[in-house]
Formats: C-alpha cells, sequence, structure tokens
RNA sequence: GGGCCGGUAGCUCAGCAUGGAUAGAGUGCUGGACUUCUAAUCCAGUGGUCAAGGGAUCGAAGCCCUUCUGGCCCGCCA
C-alpha cells in the first residue's frame, strides 16, 4: 500500500488510453516526478512520437485530453508539459489516507522480490590476528545491510562470516608468542584483538627484516595448523579463539549479527579440497604444467593468466581453499560438518559454528545456490576467477556473486596524526605497517563526543540514560559515512571530517525523529486514524506523505542492485522533508482539532516509516537527543 | 605492458543501469531566523566549459570511440 498504488492505477488507465488511441505499444515509464512536475511523469509521448511523426508536447496533449475524461480515483490533474513530458497531479485527500494508514504498520515497506528463496551473504571475514579497522567496517556494515535489505524483500537470509584461522597472518603472531616472547596476557587490560593486532602483530613482522630465520620458523608454523592435531594448532586454535571473540564485541557493538562462522582450518581439514581437486581434474579446468616459469604446477586456465592452484611441492594455494568454501556455500559438494552453538546473541539470534566432530545438535543448512560475498574490490581478480570457475563446475542455476567495494584510506592529516608523513597525499591503511584506525576507537571517540553533546541539550538525564543515547548515535554515525556513498567510491577517513554530527550524517537523520516523537509525547491526544486526510492539503505535508509512500519503491532498488546507499539517501530525504514541515508546519498549534489529529497522523507514519528504514541500515532511533 | 574502477560546485558526493524538463545535496563562505512541537534545525545568497575531443541521436553529464588523469590489481603471499 503506497505510492505504488498511484503507480499502478496510472499505468492500468494509460495502457487503456494508448489501446484506444491506436498508439503503438511502447514500454514507457512511470516514475514519482521532480519537484514542480507534479506528482508522477511519464515519457510516453518522447517514444511515441517516432512511430507517429508528431512532437512529443502534441501526444502528450492528445493522450492528456483522453485521460482528463475519466480521471480515477487517485488522481486530480494531467498536463502535457511543453517538454514533451506528461505529468499527473495526485488526488491528496484519497493518497494521504492510503499512505498513512498504510506507513503505521510494522512491516510496512516489505515487498516480495524474494518469494522467501534462501541467499547467502557472506561479510566480515577478518583474519583473526588483529581487531576491526574502519577499513573492515566498511566490509561489516555493507554486508549486513545488504543482508537486512535482502530480508526486507522476503530473502531468507543467512550470514556467514569465514574465520581465516589458518593463514599466514595467524602464523604471525604464533611467532610473536612462542618465539619472539609476547606475553599472552595483554598489559593493562588491552581488549586481546587490539593486543594481537597493533603490539604482536606489527612488531613480529617488523623483526622479519631483521632475522630472516624468522620467516622458516613462520613458514613452519603455517604447516603444522595444517595439521589439526599438532600443539602449534591446538594453541593457535586458542589464540584466534580470543581474537575472534573480541572481534564479534565490535560487530555486535556495529549492530552486525552472523548465523554462522566458517573455520578456514576446518574447510582444509574436511577433505573438500581433494574431491574438487579431482573433479577439476576430471572435467580438465586444470592444467599441469610441465614446462615454463610454473613447471610442477597445478594451474586454473583462465583466460589472462594462468594462476597458480597447487605448488611444485604439492601444497595448496589460498585460491585453493576458496573454491571448496564456494562450492560449499552454492551447495555444489556434500555438507560435511556439523553444527554447535557458539552464542545467542543480542538480537535473540543463535549463532552457529562449523565442526567437524560429530555431536546432537540439529543439522543446518547454510547454503544455497544464491551466493553474495563482500570483499574488497582489491580481490576482484581473484573471485573472477573463482565464479568463472564455478560457473563452469556446475552449468545449473546458480549465482555466485562477488559485491565489491573501494577501499577506505586515511587522509594526509590523519595519517599525520599517525606519525606518518605521506606528503599531502591519501594512504592506504596496512595492518602490517600498524598503519590504521581502529573500529573500537572510532566508536569511543563518537560516543564521547555525543556524549558531551547530548547532556548539554538534556542536562536532566541520567548517566545511564545518556550513555544509551551516545552509543546508538556513535554506531549510527561511522554506519552512516561507511554506506552512504556508493561501493566503487573510496572512502578517505579523517578525524575531523569523518566525526561531523551536522549535516548530510546519521544524528540529522535521527534528529528529526526525536523532533517526531516530541511532537507525538506532547500531543494531549493519540493520533486517531480515522482523520479527515482532506486537511493535509499544504506542500510540506504533502510532499511528506508522499515520500513516505515511495519506502518500498526504495527497497526494491536497493535489493534488486544491492546497493545499500539507496535506503541511507532516502532515510536522508525522509529527514530533509520532515524538517522542512518541521519549521514550517506547527502542528500542535493549530485551533482545529481535526487538523491536529491529520497531522498526528502524518507524524506517527514518519516515525513509523524512518524507524523501518533506518533499521534497514541498523540504526537505532533514540527518541530524545 | 595488461585488467578493473574513479574524474560532476573550493572540498566530499547524488544523478548515469532505462538519454528528454531548470544538473541536485552536504560542506565551505556571506547574511538572516531560537520568550515557539528540542537551532545536531531552518531560510536566503554564493558557487558548474558535468576531465578533454570526436561519433551516433530530433535531443547527451548519461550511450559508443579516442585521449588525458588519479587509484587499485597482475606471486609457487594470503
Amino acid at each position: 500500500m503506497s505510492f505504488r498504488i498511484l503507480l499502478d492505477e496510472i499505468r492500468s488507465n494509460l495502457l487503456q488510453i494508448v489501446k484506444r488511441l491506436q498508439i503503438p505499444e511502447i514500454p514507457f515509464t512511470l516514475e514519482p516526478a521532480k519537484s514542480g512536475f507534479g506528482d508522477v511523469t511519464c515519457n510516453i509521448a518522447f517514444l511515441a512520437s517516432k512511430h507517429l511523426k508528431k512532437s512529443p508536447y502534441d501526444i502528450a496533449k492528445l493522450i492528456s485530453d483522453e485521460y482528463q475524461k475519466n480521471l480515477g480515483k487517485l488522481v486530480s490533474k494531467v498536463e502535457p508539459h511543453q517538454s514533451g513530458y506528461l505529468n499527473f497531479y495526485a488526488n491528496n485527500a484519497p493518497l494521504n489516507r492510503l499512505i498513512i494508514t498504510a506507513a503505521k504498520d510494522d512491516n510496512y515497506g516489505a515487498i516480495d522480490i524474494g518469494k522467501k528463496s534462501k541467499v547467502i551473504v557472506e561479510h566480515t571475514s577478518v583474519n583473526p590476528n588483529k581487531a576491526l579497522h574502519i577499513g573492515h567496517v566498511r566490509n561489516v556494515v555493507i554486508g549486513d545491510t545488504v543482508a537486512r535489505i535482502l530480508a526486507k524483500a522476503n530473502h531468507y537470509v543467512v550470514v556467514l562470516n569465514y574465520v581465516d584461522d589458518s593463514g599466514l597472518q595467524v602464523a604471525d603472531i604464533i611467532v610473536g608468542f612462542k618465539h619472539l616472547g609476547f606475553s599472552e596476557t595483554p598489559p593493562g587490560g588491552q581488549k586481546f584483538d587490539h593486543y594481537c593486532g597493533d603490539e604482536v602483530y606489527v612488531k613480529t613482522t617488523e623483526q622479519y627484516a631483521q632475522d630472516k630465520s624468522l620467516e622458516e620458523t613462520r613458514n613452519n608454523i603455517l604447516k603444522e595448523l595444517e595439521d589439526g592435531s599438532s600443539e602449534i594448532a591446538k594453541f593457535g586454535k586458542s589464540i584466534t579463539n580470543r581474537v575472534l571473540a573480541e572481534q564479534l564485541k565490535t560487530c555486535w557493538r556495529l549492530g552486525a549479527y552472523y548465523d554462522c562462522l566458517n573455520f578456514e582450518s576446518e574447510i582444509v581439514r574436511s577433505h573438500l579440497w581433494p574431491e574438487i581437486f579431482e573433479k577439476l581434474k576430471q572435467m580438465n579446468l586444470i592444467k599441469y604444467e610441465t614446462e615454463g616459469k610454473n613447471a610442477g604446477c597445478w594451474v586454473i586456465l583462465s583466460k589472462d593468466e594462468d594462476k597458480v592452484l597447487v605448488r611444485s611441492n604439492g601444497t595448496a594455494t589460498y585460491i585453493a581453499k576458496d573454491i571448496p568454501y564456494a562450492a560449499w556455500k552454492l551447495g555444489l559438494v556434500d555438507d560435511p560438518f556439523y553444527y554447535k552453538k557458539y552464542t545467542v546473541q543480542k538480537n535473540h539470534k543463535v549463532l552457529w559454528q562449523t565442526t567437524l566432530e560429530k555431536n546432537n545438535d540439529p543439522k543446518q543448512h547454510f547454503r544455497s545456490n544464491m551466493v553474495v560475498t563482500v570483499i574488497d574490490s582489491r580481490q576482484a581478480r581473484l573471485q573472477n576467477i573463482i565464479t568463472d570457475l564455478i560457473s563452469k563446475f556446475d552449468s545449473s542455476q546458480k549465482s555466485y556473486l562477488h559485491l565489491g567495494y573501494e577501499s577506505v584510506t586515511l587522509s594526509a592529516d590523519t595519517a599525520n596524526a599517525l606519525g606518518i608523513d605521506t606528503k599531502g597525499k591519501n594512504t592506504q591503511m596496512s595492518g602490517r605497517k600498524g598503519l590504521y584506525i581502529n573500529a573500537d576507537s572510532v566508536l569511543d571517540m563518537l560516543e564521547q563526543k555525543t556524549m558531551d553533546e547530548t547532556r548539554k541539550r538534556n542536562p536532566s538525564l541520567s548517566d545511564e540514560h545518556l550513555h544509551d543515547i551516545a552509543n546508538k548515535v556513535a554506531v549510527a554515525t561511522l554506519r552512516y559515512e561507511m554506506i552512504k556513498q556508493d561501493l566503487d567510491k573510496i572512502i578517505t577517513f579523517d578525524y575531523s571530517k569523518s566525526l561531523s554530527l551536522e549535516g548530510d550524517t546519521a544524528p540529522y537523520i535521527q534528529y528529526a525523529y526525536a523532533r517526531a516523537v516530541r511532537i507525538l509525547e506532547k500531543a494531549q491526544t493519540k493520533p486517531d486514524f480515522d482523520a479527515s486526510y482532506e486537511l493535509l492539503d499544504g506542500e510540506y505535508e504533502t510532499n511528506l506523505v508522499k515520500l513516505i509512500g515511495r519506502f518500498d519503491l526504495n527497497i526494491q532498488d536497493a535489493a534488486n542492485n544491492l546497493s545499500p546507499k539507496v535506503i541511507a539517501k532516502y532515510c536522508y530525504s525522509l529527514a530533509v522533508t520532515f524538517n522542512a514541515f518541521y519549521e514550517h508546519v506547527k502542528v500542535l498549534d493549530s485551533e482545529n482539532t481535526n487538523t491536529i489529529n491529520a497531522r498526528l497522523c502524518l507524524v506517527h507514519s514518519f516515525k513509523s516509516c524512518l524507524e523501518g528504514a533506518l533499521d534497514l541500515l541498523g540504526i537505532e532511533t533514540p527518541a530524545r537527543m
């Protein structure tokens, strides 16, 4: 129930008119109009002008005259524009009623694109040897938001977090603990993931330059990690579990939740790889090189450069670990895993983890023929090779989609603040070099900043209440910064610019929400939705109603294009439109109680709609701020 | 050298998929609005050869081609 009904009505009437006027069938578009050009606009006259050899305006005039004879329920006027567009003006009273009563519904905006089909979204997947930095946050937020949007579009969404607990980076910190004497207990109660990343990892990798034998040590550790029963593997497991637990705290703090943790070490030990390796050989998708630079290796035959899968010493490369995982996600191989409960998350959802040990927990089904993997676009080449290989591996309707995004860089000023001179240029972060900004520290800074601001405005609120607000605003600010731009734009993080609370930011949007709540609180009565909706006839009121009505159109766009920014833009325009309404229309001041009630209904529906839209971004809505 | 992505206002970005009206926001700068439903707000002004050139089209920021420019990727690392 929304603006869509208006579009549907117009489309159906237009189709009849087109038939009557014997205009050839043309796939015209109908869309919400730019302001100043009515409510709905149609390009049919442009398209028809080629066939009819008449000017677009003449055709628009013809159609509009015909339409004018029977306007239907929701249209009050049709006008041909000099430019050739056909513009429709809505009949506000019935449209107001339709939209405002629909928008108060909890599930307002939901659409059925997915038909309950299962889709896997994998995101986060941070190596468990360090804390999340702001680059990882972009991944988490994109993945979490896409998952929420797909769920709203009626997909059954399963969220996976892949834990690379047997890779080089884990071996690095084991070198630190076992050979460089780093304590397993962080000093001064430091968070364990921060300690491992900021201290152990950075300082260990520094040592490689001075002591070449350490690399040999690391390579031995790497081999031992693959054998689950080794002492090193057990030690590694205990360390990575501790890091993972802390990383998850950060993710939960950001409002991201998961269904299952998949461990690379278990993929390795599950023997999925030999099975797939054999199949790839049989299908001639890979080749054993006998000469050239890759002599002795198994390589993937690819359009551009061949990629080594198995080294001449017989060990598998990184990509050879990713292929079985991709195949597993798509359900192309038998599921070798059992599942056990890792924990119950704050959102009350159980978080599962894979295990190779038999247990009594019920079997889970975290695989699907539609898989979205969120990984930054630097890995596009490898992801393409995997996608390509998988499509040849199984020709049935499988969709393995790499959702790529550009990286987060540091501004010159911010890099400077970390003690690095970049000669005025932005710079890529580097975990190895310690050149990054941890997610927790940004959230802490934002929380402090918000706390001060909120206390100033609400001196009577308790500390606990202030903390709750500050927390919600801080998380929202960071999430919004990470999502409001398109995925192919680099985000430059800057201490002064990225922490702003004004303008096109989450606090601006949350503030509009708090204003709406306040009006409803101060009202003498609750809104009665059997209201005199014709009284909402000012432009500030109708603009707001119509924008609320477009929620589902935006969800459709966002879901079809896996474009989370669409929802961010929508939330922002809702807030802008509400703020204009707020400044110009006094809800509680009218003498007419019917007007007050109708406006209260509008405010209520706005609040409800914005809450639903922000929820898709994982942003919570404090009632005061 | 090859591949992928970006280039729109001083700065950060929408708009491009599906060509059509007056190219929009934020920020910055200038000025204005709080005894009022919270000024994390609002209003007004300022600011554009849509990187350049060519092509197809009645019509291009958008489509095609070329060039310039910035970023990333191209290991028997992950």
